[in-house]
DNA sequence: CAGTGAGCGAGCTTCCGCTTGACTT
């Protein structure tokens, strides 16, 4: 007897595999493998909204080989991922396979080989609910995106998109801009008193005047303030010590990963997503290619029982038994999470960050070592603080001050999560103080500060917010921002967000036109509706029966009322050579460049030059930074097409020893720096010594493995 | 390695959510 087994990643159908032994063979659907088509809506919305679907390009050869193996099988189980995605391409796999056996249908949440037999011996219907939840929240996307972009395409600009979380996404990114632009930056004063304890000094800070917040909001209240206090004394009035305890932050999900990446490690969300994907994957680590961390997209800080047993022995055994918390840590979910799959956390604490250094690129070691200390420290005992706060009387103003003191280290022994912004934290002990004594002071320092506005979005204060009102899923935050900035919605700058001109406008029709779906809290009724229907309780027909009418009255409201917009390009500030009109920015198929604001009469175009202060030392020229039409950075000089110096890497002011060309500096991988000649004919060719010992081994592994898929994939072609 | 934007109106763009690669120096 032969089972077919089909899960969606193919890393987790290897792993399954050797846990099911011979008798069943384990294949991946490479996620969805059947959807609406792409180039029609695909939806009857005259007839209920049927909806039409067919196989994705590009997943013909995969249904094949999974059609091949479920004829050599007797029995097939669709372990697709336990979630309402999961349901859905297990429903769709049925059909397409046509499985005559009613229960098929296997999930487990856990890979072990003791859940996974469990969940093979169990099998159950598909959750026809389930698979219609998911299909209203489809069909509903699908709505919405393509009933609205063509919209935008006619009204604006064509190639532009809006969706249900893209542009609630931009609108975000918009609203910040717009309070920041609103804000009004207020003057306040604070004071703090230097007092003389007679055993050290004290900082403490005036916190209330007359039994009020104090209100100094310019340099002549501070002045009067000053001069009310010269004649006072400062006597402690009251002092409270307090024991504090602060525990651990659960481990990552994929929102908090990329939030953490983001601000410890300064990577965008589409690189973190890159390098987890490599540490969940396999890398070989001497011993072979083991997979280092779990699945990297997930909303579950959900923790194996196994898991969680392994890190209390590494933590008992590295720090000692006060550093385990008696009863484990076990961390709640927030909000709406479907829990598919666990926690990112290292497959095994026992191979530790240092442990693995060798065999792993810089970025893939830095990123390991924040998913293997966030997930140890989320194991541990809570720090405890020992905290002093004193309150300082002069005349009716009250001073604070306070210090605190770590006791008890426990998790932060290894890890603390990182913050958006820059929290003052009291640190230190106070000298020992006694009430009702008098301080005399040293000085006072009266300083003037501005009220700051709210700061833009980064990649991790987005993906946060996008998560808090439960728009997008792990597996969509990174393309998301990748589609916003790609229609030039937003642009990132120096890692923060900000609207562009384009985003604004059309932020703002679909403002005027579309409000409800760009609610922030249009999502969480749509998913309260979907939970309707995974429990049964209403037809999926009528989540799209209910929507779509008042839809429809705002598009042909739209269709007829919105107005043809031309973004007005942003001005460049240069003068056309040609003609003398400005020059301003324009959007091409190549991204931004220049062109002269008289076209048609003038067309006369520039790309975009970023100097970098280098000289050509060809022909004097400055060097200046462009892109290819791909995308990629290179340098060339000023006096192209005069001079046809180019490279790749930022050049110096320095020619090569060997064939006299202008030398580069390349950034290695590894963060360091590589002196290069970009001439392909220089007879020096590489310096071979750098070569042979810096490249690092672990490239070579990915290399051979993606070789070998490679292999196996176009055998299973033939 | 260095392009491009209108309209003329071919044929196309576009959504969200599951997955992994395919190209690069």
């Amino acid at each position: 007897m032969k089972t077919l087994v089909i899960v969606e990643s193919p890393t987790k159908a290897k792993t399954i595999s050797k846990m099911l032994g011979r008798n069943y063979a384990v294949k991946s659907s490479f996620g969805h493998v059947r959807d609406l088509p792409k180039s029609t809506l695909g939806v009857d919305v005259e007839n209920h909204f049927e909806p039409r679907y067919i196989t994705i390009r590009g997943k013909g050869d995969v249904l094949k080989t999974l059609k091949d193996e479920a004829k050599k099988a007797d029995r097939i189980l669709l372990a697709s991922d336990p979630d309402r995605e999961g349901e859905a391409i297990a429903w769709h796999l049925r059909e397409h396979l046509r499985v005559t056996e009613e229960k098929c249908r296997i999930e487990f949440n856990e890979i072990t080989a003791e859940a996974v037999k469990r969940a093979a011996s169990t099998p159950r219907p598909i959750d026809m609910d389930r698979v219609e939840a998911q299909q209203a929240r489809r069909i509903l996307d699908r709505l919405v995106g393509y009933k609205i972009s063509p919209l935008l395409w006619k009204k604006v600009k064509k190639g532009l998109s809006a969706g249900r979380v893209q542009s609630v996404a931009v609108r975000l990114i918009c609203d910040r801009e717009e309070e920041i632009r609103n804000f009004i930056s207020e003057e306040y004063w604070t004071l703090a008193a230097h007092l003389d304890s007679g055993k050290g000094p004290v900082i403490a800070k005036l916190i209330k005047q007359a039994g009020k917040k104090p209100r100094l909001s310019s340099q002549d209240d501070m002045q009067n303030l000053l001069d009310y206090l010269a004649d006072k004394s400062y006597q402690v009035k009251s002092i409270q010590q307090k024991e504090k305890k602060r525990s651990a932050a659960p481990p990552f999900t994929t929102s908090t990963l990329q939030q953490e990446a983001s601000r410890r490690l300064g990577m965008v969300t589409r690189k973190t997503m890159q390098t987890a994907q490599q540490l969940y994957e396999g890398i070989n680590v001497g011993s072979g290619v083991v997979g280092l961390i779990t699945y990297m997209r997930t909303d579950s800080v959900r923790i194996a029982g196994q898991a969680q047993e392994e890190a209390r022995a590494f933590v008992t055994e590295k720090y000692g038994k006060d550093y385990v918390p008696p009863k484990p840590n076990i961390y709640a979910s927030r909000g709406r999470t479907q829990e598919a799959h666990e926690a990112i956390r290292p497959s095994s604490v026992a191979r530790t960050p240092g442990e693995v250094k060798p065999f792993l690129t810089p970025l893939q070691y830095k990123l390991y070592k924040l998913i293997w200390e966030r997930f140890v420290a989320s194991q541990m005992s809570p720090a405890i603080m020992d905290t002093v706060s004193v309150d300082i009387s002069a005349g009716v103003c009250l001073f604070k001050a306070s210090g605190s003191v770590v006791r008890f280290a426990g998790f932060m022994q290894v890890y603390i999560e990182g913050q958006d912004k820059e929290e003052e934290e009291e640190s230190g002990l106070l000298p020992p103080l006694q009430p009702e004594q008098i301080l005399p002071l040293i000085k006072l320092d009266p300083k003037q500060h501005f009220t700051q506005p709210p700061p833009r979005y980064t990649d991790a204060t987005l993906v946060k917010a996008l998560e808090e009102l439960g728009v997008g899923r792990p597996s969509t935050y990174a393309p998301t921002i990748d589609t916003i900035i790609n229609r030039n919605y937003v642009a990132r700058e120096a890692k923060q967000f900000y609207p562009t001109e384009l985003g604004q406008v059309v932020l703002s029709l679909l403002m005027e036109y579309f409000e409800s779906i760009l609610d922030t809290g249009f999502t969480a009724g749509m998913e309260s509706r979907l939970d309707l229907v995974e429990e049964g309780d209403l037809p999926w027909r009528q989540v799209l029966e209910d929507f779509y009418p008042p839809f429809y009255e705002a598009l042909q409201h739209a269709e007829a009322e919105m107005e043809k917009i031309v973004v007005a390009p942003e001005e460049s500030g240069e003068a056309c050579e040609k003609c003398g009109k400005p020059m301003v920015y324009r959007m091409g198929a190549y991204g931004r460049f220049l062109a002269c604001s008289g076209f048609p009469d003038c067309r006369n175009t520039k790309a975009i030059l970023i100097p970098t202060n280098v000289k050509c030392l060809a022909c004097g020229g400055n060097i200046v930074q462009r892109k290819t039409k791909t995308g990629r950075i290179f340098y060339g000089c000023d006096h192209y097409p005069g001079c046809a110096y180019v490279a790749w890497d930022l050049p110096i002011e320095k020619p090569c020893p060997v064939c006299g060309w202008q030398m580069t500096v390349r950034k290695l991988k590894n963060g360091e720096e590589q002196e290069v000649c970009p001439n392909k004919d220089c007879p020096a060719k590489g310096p071979a010594k750098p070569r042979t010992t810096r490249t690092p081994k672990e490239p070579k592994a990915v290399k051979e493995k993606k070789t070998t898929a490679k292999t196996k994939k176009t055998t299973s072609k033939k």
